[in-house]
DNA sequence: CTAGTTATTGCAAGAACTTGCAATAAGGAT
DNA sequence: ATCCTTATTGCAAGTTCTTGCAATAACTAG
């Protein structure tokens, strides 16, 4: 089964439609690797699919975060940015030079179930991005 | 010392100035008592000075989160909202109902000497929303 | 009190993002 | 294959946020 039909059938067993757009879109942002802006996506995705517009890419990047084929990640400033679903793992950015580390997952578990258990809620986010100053800027 | 001019020393020893725009913006905050959107800011801020614009709004926030006067949030959609700064403190927000609860900083100061120590960053941000589903809403 | 330095603001224009609604097209049914 | 339903898109207009630059005004020093 091709990558494309994949994500097609997992949308349609929830009543969704697989369209041009989404597949163009779920294309850049495998194909980029890292997170993108929406303004980025945009432009890579208008490549393949030049009659895109920019308020369908809001909607769907905002669509397959919902459904899991996306995640949105924090940036600094307050924006979003959009990776392909894959490797659960985490994002610590440096505050001055902007440098990424990956940060695993199994390192915010204890921490979620702490959560959990004082405030009752469930299912926490599953993506987080912290701030901090990386060893090459101190 | 008035509230208002405890935060202007607190500029001016680091060399920068006060404004009627920025205690008007101070106020709006402190006013509020939790966190605003910029455009909040703003027409709560314009009441009181009325010349007060836009951008002004925009980069006297991000001027006062540099400065510790305000503390930049995190919000689901990817925007920021800003409060007064305070006792240090996060949120988790409920995915569905947007209901807010306060978690205590203590909770994280385990991870972020995990992270510390795995990662070599230093100084990891000090505030985080997390997301998750409220009681109520399960 | 006055003048000088320069941080800060307002303006104007532009970029990024959102919203409502009519037109389109994906997928199921006949 | 064709029709139907309705999820999805594009359009157009509006709102939010950003940027560069000239004008203003806060503080310092004389």
């Amino acid at each position: 089964m091709t990558c494309a039909s994949e994500y097609a059938s997992q949308l349609r067993a929830r009543g969704f439609r697989m369209t041009s757009q989404r597949l163009a879109i779920l294309h850049a942002l495998r194909h980029a690797g890292t997170h993108l802006s929406p303004r980025e996506v945009y432009r890579q995705a208008k490549q393949e699919l030049p009659t895109l517009t920019e308020p369908t890419v809001y909607r769907t990047l905002e669509f397959l975060a919902e459904n899991g084929l996306a995640r949105p990640l924090q940036t600094g400033n307050g924006h979003l940015m959009y990776e392909i679903a894959g490797s659960d793992h985490h994002h610590i950015v440096c505050r001055i030079c902007s440098n990424e580390l990956e940060v695993e997952h199994a390192l915010l578990e204890d921490l979620y179930r702490k959560l959990e258990s004082t405030s009752g809620y469930l299912r926490i986010d599953s993506h987080m991005t912290f701030f901090g100053v990386c060893p090459h800027c101190q």
